[in-house]
RNA sequence: GGGCUCUUAGCUCAGUUGGUCAGAGCGCCACGUUUACACCGUGGAUGCCGGGGGUUCGAGUCCCUCAGGGCCCA
């Protein structure tokens, strides 16, 4: 350590204010860029990349993400510190739905695709309030409709605005992000990533189109996939209702939809369902609309549910959709894109008069007006038994929806994941034994959502704002497209977007044309973009040097929410494109619980603001309560009591304070030999660097912060007070064993407490703590001296305390008993004590009697 | 219903391969105007380690079982 500039170190020291004047100095001083050239040269091994999630730019940030985030940051800054070169970049996913809702309600706007693009364009809204000032609402009837490219526009415009905020939180927390390294979802990198990963899916055959039962959000009115479901508990009821046998009899079944009775195709029972074994193969007469259907046995028919026999519908479930499959029966659909029902029911030929009478009404109904009037209808025609049931069970919802899912025949993009590969399903089970998982049981979730799959991954969207499938169809003589031949782009031609961009080989004004060409209007899924974010960021195919240093990442961090999305996803799309793992390690989060051991989460409405929190009790003390945390572990955090976060304000505040004593000491030439007591006090911090080093090599950052901070205590607490009276004498064993101390337990708390130890470290350094060197030392093994001591200094105080005297309370004599080793440091003990005759007496117990305190 | 995870002082949590493992911090109580620190310091009290059973010379620590919390998937 070089000597402090004695007008330093200041008379007072604060945590207020590091935040900005740190941030700005690392910025300015490029403490936390990638050195490009010097990586390439020292190659992989000497690079550490970090796979860092995009938060969504619409969201709002909240404490989860933050705990998350300085996870990921302790790792970083300890690699670097490490020698490693970091390449941590940050990303913005800024494209998909979150994005268009956001700026529906912000600009109150709704995009129609058909419409024309207006390049003088107003948003009637700002912020949600009308810009004229007059009352404008946000209502979905009052907004105004817009062009695609006018949507796009705005998506754009206040995305980045999201992105400036996030990134200044992220800097205030103090994230080492090298911020030139950003990328957006939407940008035209990843566009032209997500489009190039795409078209090789394509021509591998790993990417197809296919016309399927869909499960279908009538609000968005898209697509969705099996990782954005979520079960919800949702009120029912049973409606008993009878099916007509040819002999005059009735069957009755039991539905939650009896709207659905006009898509009716079947009846099924259980195989081995005696009551129904009579049936099977016979034919019944639908209530209501008189069409015949079949009964059907079926081992997924669940005999003890309901009557045990069940109709099955186009669709009503996703059972429903496999018993139309294996059993090979006709599609009846009703239910239209936007969940209500058809204008004409598929089979109405086959219906009654009375039937399409009764079809009539319905039609165009929603969902629920609709089994309203069949309910009503079936009372009328004696064909609903009994009232019905009210019960409770779980329907599938799109996690960001309102509605119930509906199940509609579409033509739809999918990717293959495994579901219906058993090959290429072991292969990714493979995949997820090669990747560390900390802590490792978070690989079990991994592999319980590769084996649930259930299909292959559908990563169209019926949506505006993402990126664009970039294909044509040839149009055929009659006008018609042909899908099964699709035309790609070149790859030096991504991004493309084919709704504003011809076909190659086609001018613009073929398009739609006979014998020319239409363009997909699909765009992906958001995270068939995301699922891409070591190749957005790394350079794939854009700059090959670095992407050969960078991939396969070191890490991916991220949240155990999203394993089933974004940590599978890229799994998979990383097999496809390059045969291996993505990253070696995947550090994995838990989730914060209110005080109630609640999921945070906005709609419970306790959802606390990271910015607030980070002004109220600086960074570091934030970045203590999350780094105090294993990966894994679900921390508990109180707004009204963050006691964690008290803690670690405290700590950070001691280190300011305990620096500036240490370093008041002016700095001594190297003893030949040190004290007995210094030689144990730095064998005991030999063993909290090894201990902290490898609890950062195990990505195990809290036991890291734990040794270190309880090794800072006792220094502080008592070596501190044992050495005062030597230090102040200058004593050269002293000076250099509190020097040397100071400065390995700062490097060892740099990566928690950034500011606090980079406001020190700069006391008697030009350059920054971050950069420093992590700390190793060599010493013998402790001799158990310091803790003894410890031990001893604590019977002295005691007997103060019990006789309520001061500490500095001057002592005439007392009696230690105790090992012989303490012997070697009784004069520090007089010292510290201020006791005139100290005896030694040798025991095994450490023990303080005689205590004799002068007289005030 | 299946999987994972947790249940240790009033609170939040440590307790690596079974043998000072009954701990830390907060809170609490008492004491202290000590020039590094009042966003302070010193000391103290507090626990059938969820219940039951088993393996073992010995179990918060391994096995079984039950109960409860949480998350994910059906």
């Amino acid at each position: 350590m070089s000597d402090a500039p004695s007008g330093r170190i200041p008379d007072r020291p604060a945590l207020e204010g590091l935040e900005p004047k740190w941030g700005e100095a690392w910025e300015r001083e490029g403490t936390h860029r990638f050195d490009r050239t010097a990586a390439l040269a020292a190659g992989s091994d000497a690079v550490y990349s970090i796979d860092s999630p995009p938060p969504t730019a619409s969201g709002s940030l909240h404490i989860g993400h933050v705990f998350s985030y300085t996870h990921m940051d302790l790792a970083a800054r300890y690699q670097r510190m490490r020698g490693k070169h970091l390449f941590y970049p940050m990303g913005w996913d800024d494209n998909g739905l979150p994005t268009e809702r956001r700026v529906q309600n912000y600009y109150g706007v709704r995009c129609d695709p058909t419409l024309p693009y207006d390049p003088g364009f107003i948003p009637p809204l700002e912020s949600g309030t009308a810009s004229d000032g007059s009352g404008a609402s946000t209502k979905a009837a009052d907004q105004v409709p817009i062009s695609r490219r006018n949507f796009v526009e705005l998506c754009e415009r206040l995305t980045i605005e999201d992105e400036k905020q996030f990134e200044d939180l992220w800097r205030t927390l103090g994230l080492s992000v090298d911020w030139s390294l950003t990328y957006r979802t939407i940008g035209p990198e990843a566009q032209a990533t997500a489009q190039r990963a795409f078209l090789r899916n394509l021509a591998r055959g790993e990417a197809y189109q296919a016309d399927a039962p869909t499960l279908w959000d009538v609000t968005f009115r898209t697509a969705v996939a099996q990782a954005e479901l979520e079960d919800k508990d949702q009120p029912a009821a049973y409606h008993r209702v009878s099916f007509h046998k040819p002999d005059g009899g009735t069957i009755e079944i039991e539905t939650t939809r009896p709207e659905l009775l006009p898509a009716c195709v079947a009846l099924v029972a259980h195989p081995d369902d005696e009551r129904y074994r009579p049936y099977f193969g016979t034919t019944v007469t639908t209530p209501l609309f008189g069409i015949e259907v079949p009964v059907v046995a079926h081992h997924l028919a669940q005999q003890d549910k309901g009557s045990g026999i069940a109709m099955i519908c186009t669709f009503g479930d996703v059972t429903d959709v496999v018993w139309q499959r294996e059993l090979d029966l006709p599609i009846r659909a009703v239910i239209g894109a936007d969940g209500r029902l058809l204008a004409e029911a598929p089979a109405e030929d086959l219906f009654t008069d009375a039937g399409r009478a009764a079809y009539a009404e319905l039609a165009g109904k929603t969902v629920f007006s609709a089994k309203a009037r069949v309910v009503e209808l079936l009372r009328e025609s004696g064909d609903l038994i009994g009232e019905p049931k009210q019960i409770t069970h779980p329907v599938k919802f799109f996690e960001k929806g309102d509605k119930p899912l509906e199940i509609i025949s579409t033509r739809q993009w999918y990717i293959r994941n495994g579901a219906r590969d058993e090959a290429l399903r072991e292969r990714l089970l493979e995949a997820g034994r090669e990747i560390d998982f900390h802590p490792d049981f978070m690989r079990v979730r991994y592999e319980n959502w590769v084996g649930g799959l259930t299909g292959d991954w559908l990563i169209s969207r019926q949506r505006f704002f993402g990126v664009p499938i970039p294909v044509w169809y040839p149009l055929d003589a009659d006008g018609e497209p042909d899908r099964a031949n699709p035309i790609v782009p070149a790859e030096d031609a991504l991004p493309v977007d084919p709704s504003s961009d011809a076909a190659p080989g086609f001018e613009e004004s073929q398009r739609g044309q006979a014998g020319g060409f239409v363009g997909e209007v699909d765009i992906m899924d958001t995270w068939a973009t995301s699922s891409l974010t070591p190749q957005i960021a790394g350079g794939w195919e854009a700059d090959s040097e670095l992407f050969d240093v960078v991939f396969p990442y070191d890490l991916r961090s991220q949240g155990q929410d999203i394993i089933r999305t974004w940590l599978f996803s890229t799994v998979l799309r990383s097999l496809f494109e390059h045969g291996g793992i993505p990253w070696k390690h995947a550090g994995i989060s838990g989730f914060i619980v209110d005080p109630d051991r609640k999921k945070m989460s906005k709609s419970k409405g306790n959802v606390v603001t990271p910015a607030g929190m980070l002004a109220e009790h600086g960074s570091d003390a934030v970045r203590y309560w999350a780094a105090s945390s294993r990966l894994g572990t679900d921390a508990a955090f109180d707004p009204q009591n963050p006691k964690q976060i008290k803690i670690g304000r405290r700590l950070a505040i001691k280190v300011l304070n305990a620096a500036k004593f240490v370093l008041s000491f002016p700095e001594a030439p190297a003893p030949a030999a040190f004290a007995p007591l210094d030689a144990d006090l730095l064998a005991e911090l030999a063993v909290v660097v090894r201990e902290a080093t490898r609890a950062y090599e195990g990505y195990d950052h809290a036991r890291a912060l734990e040794v270190t901070e309880q090794f800072f205590w006792t220094f502080c607490d008592d070596y501190l007070e044992l050495v005062k009276e030597r230090a102040y004498s200058g004593d050269a064993s002293a000076v250099t064993a509190l020097r040397t101390a100071l400065d390995a337990v700062l490097r060892l708390l740099a990566p928690v407490l950034p500011f606090a130890t980079e406001e020190v470290w700069r006391w008697t350094h030009d350059d920054s703590i971050h950069r420093a060197a992590w700390p190793e030392l060599e010493a013998d093994a402790p001799r158990g001296l310091l803790p003894v001591v410890s031990e001893a200094l604590i019977g002295i105080r005691r007997a103060k305390t019990d006789a309520k005297a001061s500490q500095k309370t001057e002592v005439l004599s007392a009696t230690l008993a105790g090992p012989a080793l303490l012997a070697e440091a009784i004069e520090d003990l007089r010292a510290v004590g201020r006791i005139g005759e100290l005896t030694l007496v040798e025991a095994d117990e450490v023990a303080v009697s005689d205590v004799v305190l002068a007289a005030d």
